[in-house]
DNA sequence: GAAGCTAATCTAAACGTTTCGGGATTGTCA
DNA sequence: TGACAATCCCGAAACGTTTAGATTAGCTTC
């Protein structure tokens, strides 16, 4: 820019006037002053430009794992949302560890970025410790946190399970097993919740014998299924808290020498693009994900615009239960 | 920082030498201004030391679409890779779109990204004049660029085709659909070759109308495979370049009410952890993805590091074939 | 005891913008 | 013709760091 100023004969004000056109300046020193732009290929620096107006147009994004199709179609649709009002987004994966995520959102607050959207790992309190003070607007997806001020959109988990088991028990079944994650994130919990309520409902008992909890991943999974269905009385169905675990069961079916829907029914959460064509094709509570990506983005680019401190606001959106094959009718 | 001097009682260089213990200053005055530093709970600005630095420890990231598993993981793989290594990564995706492509790396710059990671698309040209002159190292995966000095990690495409094909024709297939995505993209250029030199070397002839132009996308695909699949001698095996497509066209298989392997084999580039646990477990070609992404964080943190000008570096991997149950021989 | 050295600390100039307040210059009107 | 306002442009201070070079103080050494 102070090149431009120098080639052009003008002050740097000017030049910083016709670049963000504010200020009024005259029609010929407009053109002058392009040109000279354009002649010299300046590009306006934008760290620069955020350390003194002290906005970074720059959004930090903290997710557990990115290879989970949900998380994939979130930040994919959240990504593409942000492109298109001109802002970055920086993107971390926390492996659901909780010491990375502090690691980071203090990476993304030193960043100065704009805003944060985070599937959150963990329980709240050290999550609370590093944002407190930070004045960055926050969007909690997936996850909520007790005692923060941040807007949310997360499911209705309770009731999307709840429907699930439902749909299991009409099929006939008694005993089935359920691979949690963590309990003490938000939505697995309200899972659980979901599933002993289904049961409850139907009069059948809650067998924690039945319950195992996973690690979020495939093997974590894989684990679960192989004691679930080592034993002799097995449950005649199994629902997965989450899309990666239901891989690890199905693997495990098929290590058993078992067949899905006609040994056990798999049910899980979260839907993904090749449920449909394979066999068996697995019955899911699929999430909205596209309307979970635009509100977050909606929300956070509301209050970084003219909304800076409205009330905190959470959308509560519901799953839909997408039946397929994968689930037999138990008769008997 | 500023605030921590006044505080202390010292200078903002003292603070600065023990924020980043670079200069030597007395035990006593370090203790004092760190104690400073936690009771104020300073917090270095990056923004700024990033201007004064010209350095913002941010690298870019753009691929086509976030939503293809291969490029899911090669972006997980990296970034983890980065974070590790102290580096935030700003994700971009191109939506095989150009013109996005060229104002998203724009944005990059401007943000004095300290790299660049690119899985490009389209043509080189304009790519080329979006990043001259800009000093910003950079890495393309999956496609390189002709006439770019960078580094390069791509796979050996044609080769990973070739024996795909190959394997098609000793299971004793003639007549091999293939699936191929826009030809302006160097892998899929290569993987077209491929499919041609496996069917020469066969003695088989290559017929324009087995091959048919996706999208990449899943709609592509689905549209590609009615068509190869709607002619009086359809062809008794299919291969698609990528995965989204060859979604597209389990489902046509299965709108035409055929089945695969029995009326249709299939086999695609690219697996997906789904692969291996539902019917038909798909054929596929694999990249090495974890292989992949860490090289291309090397290759950059290392240009990062000591060695600024290395001359480029062209990595070349090998692909994978995986056989599983989606191709059946073909007798007589 | 002065000169010279070393070590610890500070001063101030950058980095590339934005923007406030103030000068020129020109035009308008009594 | 002079006062005043409007218009256009510029100078310079800020944003929060880093760092080269200046300064100071405390020791040696002759």
């Amino acid at each position: 820019m102070i090149d431009v100023a120098e080639a052009a004969g003008v002050s740097v004000a000017s030049v910083s006037a016709v670049v963000n056109g504010n200020a009024v300046v005259s029609p010929e020193l407009k053109a002058r002053i392009e040109r000279v732009i354009g002649d010299i290929g300046y590009k306006r620096n934008a760290i620069a430009r955020s350390l003194k107006m002290g906005t970074t147009h720059t959004i930090g994004l903290t997710v557990p794992h990115i290879t989970n199709p949900f998380f994939t179609d979130v930040v994919s649709v959240i990504q593409q949302a942000f492109d298109r009002a001109g802002y970055a987004v920086m993107l971390f994966c926390t492996d659901e560890d909780l010491h990375n995520q502090d690691e980071q959102i203090r990476l993304l607050l030193d960043r100065m970025v704009d805003g944060l959207i985070v599937a959150r790992v963990g329980d709240g309190a050290s999550f609370k410790k590093v944002i407190e003070g930070s004045g960055v607007p926050i969007v909690l997806i997936d996850r909520t946190c007790e005692g923060i001020e941040a807007d949310a959109v997360v499911l209705d988990n309770q009731r999307a399970v709840f429907d699930a088991i439902g749909y299991l028990i009409g099929l006939g079944h008694r005993r089935i097993g359920y691979i949690s994650g963590s309990l003490d994130t938000s939505p697995i919990h309200d899972r659980r919740l979901g599933y002993d309520q289904a049961l409850r409902a139907a009069g059948l008992p809650v067998v924690e014998d039945l319950v195992r909890i996973g690690d979020f991943r495939e093997a974590g999974g894989y684990r679960a299924a192989m004691q679930l269905l080592s034993v002799a009385d097995r449950p005649t169905a199994i629902f997965s808290a989450n899309n990666p675990m239901v891989i690890g069961a199905m693997k495990a079916i098929r290590d058993l020498g078992l067949a899905c829907p006609q040994d056990v029914s798999v049910a899980c959460f979260d839907d993904f693009p090749w449920a449909d064509v394979f066999q068996p094709q697995l019955t899911t509570v699929a999430q909205p994900v596209r309307a979970i990506g635009e509100q977050a983005a909606e929300l956070l680019l509301d209050r970084l615009g003219a909304n800076r401190n409205a009330p905190p606001r959470k959308i509560v959106l519901q799953g839909r239960l997408i039946v397929r094959n994968s689930c037999a009718a138990r008769i008997g």
